[in-house]
DNA sequence: ATCTCTTACATTGCATACAATCGTAAGAGT
DNA sequence: ACTCTTACGATTGTATGCAATGTAAGAGAT
């Protein structure tokens, strides 16, 4: 019925990544909306292969929380409540000052060179008006800033965590809502947990990091500020 | 060959969660050594099953980190290092806080009680000398303190992070080499953090889980003291 | 009219057969 | 003796057919 990219040239090898990929993309793209259903017959119509690979993919994407499984019934898209963006972001606060400060120690100069690239070309960004594809621009090099921090942190478990917790959530955020002075602090914030990390000051960095991720929460939902937790003073 | 335990009364349901169950036990009897191949032939042969939901058993024990998969060749036995003692460890020690600090605000009386008798009974336990069974009852009990306090933090995804992460690591953890007064004051941690979470003082409880950690790895580990991270003053 | 039981259907769960891929060891050539 | 090639065997990856299970619609009874 949809003629949806049937499997084509993805990187993958195997048919259960690419399904596992694809599947992932129409969530993403909102093809398949909250609490639907996601057949195993119909995806493997759909995308050309056996009901074999599309029932590993859906394993792999229950476990990694986009997809919930009901036995003998099926895997429906993960609903996300206000809940679910509360836990994720109690989770980011802690977390990704956490990876920053076990950055300050393990990082490598090559890292904090690229890490000041990123910032760069997202400052030189923010110097002019954004229209939709400057928005995605900023938000990939954010996205690939944070990631490379909390790979600094030489904790692969952390990282681990932190990429499938943020990953869920990063669908429902961009910069479109930023004015422009809070671009701007946002762009400070980058540059200034760079200076704390090359100082080797761990406790500035997670701080810094702290503002940050508050800072932007303020843009996205209504927040009751008292629940913050575990925040030094 | 080896008549061990095939599938018989298992509670799960599904053939699939029977095998996950059964290859997760052989894992921490240490039947199947580090770095060993878990083959799906030989797997379904000794579990009287077919290939397929051992297949689907294995990917879902390498989401959860039992198992490495190597495409092509198969999945093996996660190796456990140095590494992985202290990543989980700095994990533990940022988590675990936090969700005693979480559960300051959201815990009922009901639970509270609940670990309140845990509590009462792994002090009981350490009024006498403990042998070997009763080491493995205190483990379970102080197993059993740790999940509830935890699932009372009312963050599904700190829940089940947690869970995932202490698990792997709880294999080779016990109070074997603990001495009395490590083990007394083991004991006097649980109960002074009950008394902190029931007069609401987030702070409080989430300092002596810090403490209580720290006091645990003293006993397994050599530690650089120094890399404690994102512990308040 | 409402409730319960029966029955048919859609969908997942499992078994088996076949194809693709990788590691390895034997063998030819240098 | 060493290296490169190649064919074989073992193992995973994929397809398809059948069984088990849960859902929902409809007939019958209260």
């Amino acid at each position: 019925m949809t003629p949806t990219t049937p499997l084509e040239a993805s990187g993958a090898r195997t048919a259960t990544a690419q399904v596992h990929e694809a599947i992932k993309q129409r969530i993403l793209d909102g093809a398949y909306r909250p609490l639907e259903f996601v057949r195993e017959a119909a995806v493997a119509r759909e995308l050309e292969v056996s009901r074999t690979p599309v029932r590993e993919a859906l394993r792999e994407l229950v476990s990694e929380g986009w997809l919930e499984a009901i036995p003998h019934q099926g895997a429906r898209v993960a609903e996300w409540t206000e809940k679910d963006a509360r836990e994720v972001f109690e989770l980011r606060l802690v977390l990704e000052p956490m990876a920053v400060g076990l950055a300050c120690r393990h990082i490598d100069a090559d890292t904090l060179a690229h890490l000041d690239d990123l910032a760069s070309r997202m400052e030189a960004l923010t110097e002019s008006p954004l229209d939709g594809a400057g928005h995605s621009e900023l938000a990939s090099l954010n996205h690939e800033f944070h990631r490379l921090l909390i790979q600094a942190s030489d904790n692969q478990r952390l990282a681990q965590i932190l990429e499938s917790v943020v990953r869920t959530s990063i669908i429902r955020r961009n910069f479109a809502s930023y004015d422009r002075s809070a671009l701007k602090r946002s762009m400070q914030h980058h540059r200034e947990m760079l200076i704390a990390i090359g100082a080797g000051n761990a406790a500035w960095a997670e701080n810094v990091m702290r503002a940050h991720l508050l800072a932007a929460r303020v843009l996205h939902v209504t927040v009751d500020t008292s629940t913050a937790t575990s925040s030094p003073p």
